[in-house]
DNA sequence: TCGAGAGTCGTCACTTAATGCCAAGGTGGC
DNA sequence: GCCACCTTGGCATTAAGTGACGACTCTCGA
């Protein structure tokens, strides 16, 4: 068993970096922040910072996923025969313990990563990646949904349209959060589930929220 | 008018650039493409090139976007009083030629890159960038329409929806021509609009489509 | 308990993407 | 022709990223 500890120590690693970088970056920029600084915040070589991440940039990515992390497990345990509103507001209040122990600073670090890439592009891409993610993921439950191949063409219209709506209320409430709203109002799950059922509603035309047979 | 000047032979070089470019990347990978060989095959200084982009993959975009122009341009050109579907109908239809005289090179070309995009984590950056740029210009058309500031968190979700929709339908065209299928067939105008008003209708809930008054 | 094998880390040398700087050349206005 | 302005090329330099090798650690099997 091997392979399965070294998975775990290396994403334990890969997010240990991601923090550091992305503290680094946001205190004094990403043009202004070297390998070496990160590496040395960590406490590794900078050849290790190199082993683990293809970029500089992607040092970002742990942080950013860890942001939707969340959502994407709960959304994996959607059963058939519940409403998308009402699957969220029970998982994501139920659960509510388990997100705040993925620890409340990364996910204002990620916030802080996603407002970054508003006037950073090369963060852009770290945070396009993530949402690249998501659509991926939601190709396979939307696929498994409407019990079609996830290559089917209307499956990954709807996939790629939740993504959006996604990410836009992702940005949305990360930019209310750094702006200085209270994150308890923010918080508010069945707010927060009612708001997110009903865009992936919309943006899949009514055929994704329903219950299934 | 010096500055208006430069700015046309400005966007001719970094078009005439992103071609090589594009070239390059497809016949020989873009790793093994340096920006030395992308400036000799322009004819410039490889100093140029670092000049005119700020990295490698980034000498795609000028061919990506131009891709996406041509929709665009029919897109701000929506009168309030008619549909989507026959806007594009008529529009597409009519400027047929004019979209020709882009270059079908370049059209080619940029579905080239698209599918690059798949494989090579560097292009898919550009891609990425061109479709953010489809959204914003979206952005503005959207919230014209439903008469709302594109600040508006509707209008930002409805944006985010179409242009990811747009963007899935470009995908699969590009994967069918470079599949082999005939250019015609994919260029068959009536069909093309009806599919993509149908997707834009379905991605925005039915917001946006319809004539306004 | 010991040693083989696998995996990871650090150090050093190296390639190449990317920027700053300055001098040369081309263009337009006078 | 001369001056102001912009663009380009060449050179030096920084920083991102890779390859190669030796040292260390862990685990498994004898």
């Amino acid at each position: 068993m091997k392979g399965g500890m070294s998975e775990q120590r290396r994403a334990r690693l890969r997010l240990e970096i991601s923090r550091e970088a992305s503290r680094l970056f946001w205190t004094r920029g990403v043009a202004a922040t070297s390998g070496d600084q990160i590496a040395e915040a960590v406490g590794v070589s900078t050849r290790t910072v190199w082993r683990h991440f293809r970029s500089k940039e992607s040092c970002a990515e742990p942080v950013v996923m860890q942001g939707v992390a969340t959502l994407l497990r709960v959304l994996h345990r959607w059963p058939r025969h519940r409403s998308l509103d009402d699957h969220l507001s029970l998982e994501l209040g139920g659960r509510r313990h388990e997100a705040r122990s993925v620890d409340l600073a990364d996910e204002l670090l990620a916030m802080k990563m996603i407002r970054l890439a508003d006037t950073e592009p090369a963060l852009r891409t770290a945070w396009l990646m993530a949402c690249d993610q998501t659509e991926h993921q939601l190709l396979l439950i939307i696929g498994d949904r409407l019990r079609r191949p996830p290559r089917d063409i209307e499956v990954r219209r709807h996939a790629a349209a939740s993504a959006a709506v996604v990410r836009v209320l992702g940005e949305h409430i990360g930019a209310a959060v750094l702006a200085g709203a209270d994150l308890d109002e923010v918080h508010d799950v069945t707010s927060f589930s009612r708001r997110l059922a009903h865009a992936i509603r919309t943006a899949t035309g009514g055929h994704v929220g329903d219950p299934t047979l």
